[in-house]
DNA sequence: AAGTGGATCAACCGCCATAAG
DNA sequence: ACTTATGGCGGTTGATCCACT
């Protein structure tokens, strides 16, 4: 004999909740926690099972849930994570505080994915996608994005490779445990993969995090406290001196896992010839049709006169079919990688555009975001020290969780 | 004003590992 | 040892909103 069923089956209200089923909810958890979710339901009056309580708490009524829009570097945690842990949007949801695991899957789905697939990234696999060499037009263009390309393919590679040893790790354990005694602990589970450790043991994917770590530990250059950190800046960027990750598979020649390296987004830009400069930055320049700036960001904007073609579809356009209204900051790399992809290259040899603005402008509100700089080139800037710190929280979340089920 | 289609997200469904009887 | 409920998780659905025609 087994169990009593949880709850009687028929007769239980399902659908949306109403305000005072909320209120009845609040109002049992505050007084008496949850407890068992099985016998909730009847407890505070609700005509619902305990599972639908149980969703209904964590998913909105629990005060600590943080909601609204979410910031960039929410964002790029959970593309990072989704990149190394797969759809385990607990495991990721547990990573970023006061957000729930079913948030971030609904904006993974709704938001995340479609800005990848933009860029021409397989959202389910982080690897580019095939037609995007297909249809680079110049030789030079497949070159040069080629080679970004496969510092994509050797991060998956990386990753692939993190997450197969932590599958050779797993299966390595189990039989261990299998010799090991019936001493042994009840199994606590493992919020990365549900696996079984038995010693104390990191798994694989924090080697990534802290190599990826260390690179920021040791800056390429000076020019570094204005940069992009995120994998996809890689492939965005022209610096041909990036490094590829550590692979003890593919890549022996290299000890450090040096990602994501911070790199300066280029500025997308057009000329009236509708070819893309770029600076001996490797930086895209921007001309525009009116150089008068000042700080009203819609007036910045609009005088970035782009061809309709080269518009993605997020992108908000005004009236004319002629402006590209760059808003927000998934349209801002957005458009970096459209221009990338359709202006044809990463030819260099074009003179630097005169185009200047005199002032730093900041062009969207979220902080660290994006900014404009003296030359007309768009710097998203991400402090260096501010993500030495991001990154130290994550491995510390890890860490102590992986402490917490040793 | 009505219809349509896309976007969003709360909620449900079904599966799995584990706990409990 | 076996059965079955529970809790947790990821996938999916459908109601609602909103922009556009």
């Amino acid at each position: 004999m087994g169990r009593s069923p949880c709850c009687e089956k028929v007769g239980l209200k399902k659908g949306p909740w109403t305000p005072e089923e909320d209120q009845k909810l609040i109002a049992y958890i505050e007084e008496f926690g949850h407890g068992s979710w099985r016998a909730l339901p009847s407890k505070a009056g609700l005509q619902r099972c305990g599972k639908s309580c149980r969703l209904r708490w964590t998913n909105y009524l629990r005060p600590d849930i943080k909601r609204g829009k979410f910031s960039l570097q929410e964002e790029q945690t959970i593309i990072q994570l989704h990149a190394l842990l797969g759809n385990r949007w607990s495991a990721i949801a547990a990573q970023l505080p006061r957000r729930t695991d079913n948030e971030i899957k609904n904006y993974w789905n709704t938001h995340l994915k479609k800005r990848l697939t933009r860029m021409g990234i397989d959202p389910t696999t982080h690897k580019p996608k095939t037609d995007t060499l297909g249809s680079s037009s110049s030789a030079s263009h497949y070159s040069k994005d080629s080679a970004n390309l496969s510092h994509m393919a050797q991060w998956e590679s990386a990753r692939l490779e993190a997450e197969a040893r932590l599958v050779r790790e797993t299966n390595k354990l189990k039989v261990q445990k299998q010799l090991e005694s019936s001493t042994a602990q009840p199994p606590a589970r493992l919020f990365l993969n549900k696996i079984t450790p038995i010693q104390p043991s990191l798994p694989p994917c924090l080697d990534i995090l802290k190599a990826w770590q260390s690179s920021w530990s040791k800056p390429k250059d000076e020019n570094s406290n204005n940069k992009m950190h995120s994998m996809y800046a890689m492939m965005l960027s022209n610096d041909e001196n990036l490094e590829s990750p550590t692979s003890t598979l593919n890549f022996p020649g290299t000890t450090l896992l040096p990602l994501p390296l911070p790199v300066t987004v280029p500025v997308p830009t057009m000329t009236t010839n509708n070819v893309v400069p770029f600076n001996q930055n490797n930086n895209l320049l921007l001309p525009l049709t009116d150089t008068t700036i000042n700080n009203d960001e819609e007036e910045i904007w609009k005088n970035f006169n782009l061809p309709k073609q080269n518009m993605m579809e997020g992108g908000d356009n005004d009236d004319n079919n002629n402006m590209l209204n760059l808003q927000q900051d998934d349209d801002i790399m957005a458009a970096v990688e459209a221009f990338r992809s359709s202006c044809g290259g990463f030819d260099n040899t074009i003179p630097i555009s005169s185009t200047t603005i005199s002032t730093n402008v900041v062009l969207e509100g979220e902080e660290n975001l994006a900014m404009m700089n003296g030359e007309g080139n768009i710097i998203c800037n991400v402090n260096l020290e501010e993500n030495k710190h991001y990154w130290n929280s994550i491995l510390g979340l890890v860490s102590d969780e992986m402490s917490m089920v040793l």
